[in-house]
DNA sequence: CCAAAAGTGTTGAGTATACACCCATGA
DNA sequence: TCATGGGTGTATACTCAACACTTTTGG
């Protein structure tokens, strides 16, 4: 296998990359856009976050949260800014899940977004209102609308990511809040995973993981009284759960 | 948490991405880039291949190869276009690993930077010739000179990738050409994630995986005759290993 | 007292790990 | 014949999955 010059290599370069810079604009590249996939567990389902773009041509489609990066930020800081802009929060989880390029992904243009996945416990509290779309709103996951863009694949990606995690980390923490009983954490699970789980043989596991604290008090409800359970920290960690 | 409306939002949206589309290059967006991590196993070492930068400000530093996206292409594409032009390479493994955004990475300007996982069976043949950079070779993991960029957390990341890929996926067959024996595929391993596996257990795993397919030559050396193997499949599969 | 959800242990099967000796060859 | 790396089996500890009844409360 020879080596090949090509025609390639002109522009591409490091050398050349940086020499572009002091011409910003100039140099040929697809332009960077952030989207967030914003989950949260609610009234026993999994939900996603979507927006339906104001007027644009995705023609009453949803769509994920998003928009363009802008030059001297993080990713990080534009996933972060995106998230608020749409939904108010200004905490919430937040890890990089995957790049999307395909140049006819937006009609309108070549854009490479690069997406979050994003978690929250306040499900209520995002989308109240939302000050960049023409609304906001939850839908279970199972019943999404049809969705612009390539976000049908971004959910995919992004539900595929999730069930991995539950399995062997503590993300679960990101959605539920202080004071959740062990069956709503044991839905949680069956919920994401779409699959029960032996009550049991679940408890044991947990508790021995270590990652839940007991808090002395109790939900009260028409039945038997639950106990609570905190997770006793919220730093990311890689720990063989199921 | 009550919304705010940020000044955040006026350009990012999604309508305006979509109206940015005419005016490329009006919109003040990062630029994007594609770069390649290349993992080889030669001598009993993994080897990544650097580069480097003809006369950049790098410094004599090396870097991974790489280069800017173009408009019109896929994240994949670009990153096979890179690895061709700078190791001759037309097929290789390939997975997108992470993109890396700080505006600091790079200091001559904003680059986000699209970083690809690479595998090749082919060490000898790569990077005999490179047209596009001044100089290209394979360095062990273990001593990589001084890097450029970010691409020293780049290589950790790789790095950190392939381990936990090696352990419950088949991507190891990219790494070893049709015709290895049992104890090169351990020392593979042992060399990847840096451990002494026991040599029983290893080979019955392997066995038991079907991954493996048994070739009818032998491999004649100094001492006993080793059976040779290959892998009964190329396409990626996720399959616990050890 | 009844309905509904909370809470609790054991057993059997399968899997993972640790470990040591003989074999085939070229020099 | 010897040095070198190739090749093989078993016993034990542990881990995982399956399984059903009692408790506590509100209505």
């Amino acid at each position: 296998m020879p080596p090949v010059a090509e025609g390639d290599n002109r522009r591409a370069s490091p050398t050349t990359r940086r020499a572009g810079a002091r011409r910003a604009g100039a140099v040929y590249t697809p332009r960077v856009a952030v989207d967030v996939v914003l989950f949260a567990f609610h009234e026993a389902t999994l939900k996603a976050f979507l927006v339906e773009p104001a007027g644009g041509p995705g023609g009453g489609c949803w769509a994920f949260p998003g928009g363009l990066m802008r030059v001297g930020e993080t990713l990080d800081q534009a996933a972060r800014r995106e998230l608020r802009a749409s939904t108010g929060l200004r905490d919430a989880y937040l890890e990089q899940l995957f790049t999307f390029g395909d140049p006819t992904r937006d009609p309108a243009g070549h854009v490479v977004s690069v997406v979050y996945l994003a978690l929250t416990a306040a499900a209520e509290v995002a989308g109240a209102a939302c000050a960049k779309y023409r609304q906001g709103r939850w839908y279970g996951v199972s019943e999404l609308p049809r969705l612009a863009y390539d976000h049908e694949r971004v959910a995919q990606v992004a539900l595929e990511r999730l069930r991995g995690k539950l399995e062997y980390t503590n993300v679960a923490c990101n959605l539920l809040p202080d004071g959740f009983t062990f069956a709503e954490l044991e839905r949680l699970y069956a919920a994401v995973l779409g699959r029960k789980l032996d009550r049991r043989n679940f408890r044991r596991r947990l508790m021995a993981s270590g990652l839940l604290r007991r808090l002395p008090a109790t939900r009260r409800g028409r039945h038997r009284p639950a106990a609570l359970y905190a997770f006793s920290e919220r730093t990311p960690r890689v720990i063989a759960l199921l």
